[in-house]
RNA sequence: GCCCCGGUAGCUCAGCUGGAUAGAGCAACGGACUUCUAAUCCGUAGGCCGCAGGUUCGAGUCCUGUCCGGGGUACCA
């Protein structure tokens, strides 16, 4: 039995009890006491429905305890304390049995059937082909990553989505610098534009181009080689940062083939049809203000070309079409006044915009050595997502973005990574998994290991008590992890996990001359190394055998 | 001005959709390797959860106000 069908259970057995009493049973729920004098669940129904009841929160609690008609051989022991909570305390043998289960399940232990059968699209990271990657885009990557990770983990077929605009005026920006540090190359005199981009790579890209074709574009600016050479070699040079991140992605869109398929003007249309398109100043807007909006918003700038909002309209409600069962944003948080723009138009045209999940997150400050830097593209005031890995590795990195919450800003100090990286706390949960493997290989070198019938019932130490609680946490753990989209709660747990078996390793040796003892022991590390294993896994991060 | 996010130990942050005595890592101090890996473990110390009200059995968590930091508020993306 996995913990998620223990609890439900467990609500089902009070909510029959609620029921003879004549009380209501929605809205139940069991919480995990703090404290484990508390046991291993708790139930605050009795606190709710006192009112109701016309009785004291404890006097109903006490009575619904009495009514309760629960497996013995799971629980052990419900108790009834002040204020009024009723809580349930696992049996030892159901825990010993949740080891078998895990052992068992394997790699699948944790897994749920949410997603099974459905499709879910995840678009992140999006960054125009204009320079290398940043610190700062590289925080989107692995959370969107993770996400897709953990979406894939219940069950869904995701499609990890990358979208991007090789035309416009960044990009003929970016093709000018290119072409002005060509003419450099070639000694004449080098005009680097208004607002254009100074990084080292432009000139690797012009050197590219001079290497290749000498001065053949001498003076000939509009010449595609400078932009198509310019968006091939940082995209590949993208490609290849994500990769070494372990990010792959399945798709990437053009923003140029909504022009190409007259979407927009049907968008454009099909809102005008509903008095929502207006025109004005010789602008094309789109009347926001009738969906609730402060200010109307610019969908056709007077000089005819659209703002970026109107394509991502097109470009959502393609993802739309392609009738995905659920499909996640990921912004950062300076797109948090423009995407409510993007689901009132898909509302507007008839969409139903529930299946969306928008995931706003906040910014990486970077820092160096206490000092803030500011991030610039276009000035190449930035460090790139690629030094970042070559300096403390991918573990580190993916480990780096996830720690903290989504929703809070990111201290970045590159100085502090880098000197820090030693005593990462990734590290800690991997030397736990190699500790393990390590044990493993010990006791089988002895002739030592375990089988199904592993004298599970020898475990009753307190700290291999407690491993197991923390073990059994994790089928919760993931399923939280998948209605908040949130990858930092596993990483919590993890640590919580590891914490716990370091503290198990110094109090009870594995392998010993108790034969019995020693393959009840094996099987459950064997357990703990499946529940490692797999919560690094969905975060993508490697799981060493030896360290 | 208006909108969004944050404010929790000296520092960096957790705190499970309102629960019981607010937690961890780092830094500080004191202990533990004859053992399956000390990249580890144990202990001590550290708090007006920004501030003020409110909601209720119960608030770090929800509401209102206020202060501080960040982001947005473009016919830029």
């Amino acid at each position: 039995m996995s913990i998620l069908d223990l609890k439900t259970q467990l609500i089902e057995g009070i909510a029959a009890s609620l029921k003879s009493l004549d009380l209501p049973q929605d809205n139940l729920h069991l919480e995990r006491p703090k404290s484990q004098e508390f046991g291993d669940f708790s139930c605050n129904a009795a606190l709710i429905l006192a009112k109701k009841a016309k009785l004291t929160p404890l006097r109903l609690a006490q009575k619904i305890k009495q009514n309760l008609d629960i497996l013995k051989t799971v629980v052990e022991e419900i108790t009834v304390t002040p204020p009024g909570f009723i809580n349930f305390t696992l049996s030892k043998d159901f825990l010993r049995k949740e080891v078998h289960h895990i052992l068992q399940v394997g790699e699948a232990y944790g897994q749920t059937s949410h997603g099974k059968g459905k499709s879910a699209l995840v678009e992140f990271v999006s960054a125009n082909p204009t320079g290398p990657l940043t610190v700062g885009h590289g925080r989107q990557a692995v959370l969107g990553d993770i996400i897709s990770r953990i979406l894939e983990w219940h069950g869904y077929d995701v499609t990890r989505e990358y979208y991007f605009n090789n035309a416009g005026r960044q990009i003929r920006l970016l093709a000018e610098s290119v072409y002005a540090r060509y003419m450099g190359l070639l000694g004449e005199t080098m005009v680097i534009p208004e607002g254009g981009y100074e990084g080292n790579y432009i000139t690797e890209i012009a050197e590219n181009i001079y290497n290749k074709h000498g001065s053949i574009y001498n003076k000939k600016v509009d010449d595609p080689i400078f932009k198509n050479t310019a968006v091939q070699v940082i995209f590949n040079d993208i490609k290849s940062t994500l990769s070494n991140l372990q990010i792959k992605f399945d798709e990437f869109v053009n923003e140029k083939s909504f022009y190409e398929n007259n979407r927009i003007n049907s968008i454009i249309d099909r809102l005008r049809e509903q008095d929502l398109v207006f025109d004005e100043d010789g602008a094309t807007w789109f009347a926001t203000t009738k969906l609730g909006k402060e200010k109307n918003t610019v969908l056709i700038k007077s000089s005819g070309e659209p703002t970026y909002r109107l394509p991502d309209i097109a470009y959502h409600e393609y993802k739309m079409k392609r009738n995905f069962d659920l499909l996640v944003d990921i912004f950062g948080a300076d797109h948090k006044d423009t995407y409510p723009d993007v689901l009132s138009a898909l509302k507007s045209l008839g969409y139903n915009i529930d299946i969306i999940r928008v995931l706003i997150h906040q910014f990486v400050t970077l820092k160096k050595g206490g000092e803030k830097v500011k991030m610039s593209t276009r000035k190449a005031t930035y460090v790139t997502l690629e030094d970042l890995i070559n300096k403390v590795g991918t573990d580190v990195v993916r480990y780096f973005f996830i720690m903290r919450n989504m929703k809070s800003h990111l201290n970045f100090d590159m100085t502090l990574a880098v000197k820090e990286s030693d005593e990462n706390p990734v590290f800690y949960l991997q030397y736990a998994h190699a500790r393990i493997c390590n044990i493993i290989k010990y006791a089988d070198a002895v002739g030592i290991s375990y089988t199904q019938k592993s004298y599970l019932r020898l475990i009753s130490h307190p700290s291999e008590i407690e491993l197991i609680r923390e073990l059994i946490r994790f089928p919760e753990v993931m399923k939280s992890a998948l209605e908040g989209l949130e990858p930092q709660v596993i990483t919590n747990y993890l640590q919580a996990l590891a914490t716990q078996f370091h503290k198990f390793y110094t109090e009870c040796r594995v392998v010993t001359e108790d034969k019995k003892l020693s393959q009840a022991r094996l099987a459950l590390i064997t357990a703990v190394k499946y529940v490692l294993a797999n919560g690094l896994s969905v975060l993508g991060i490697s799981q060493p055998e030896r360290m």
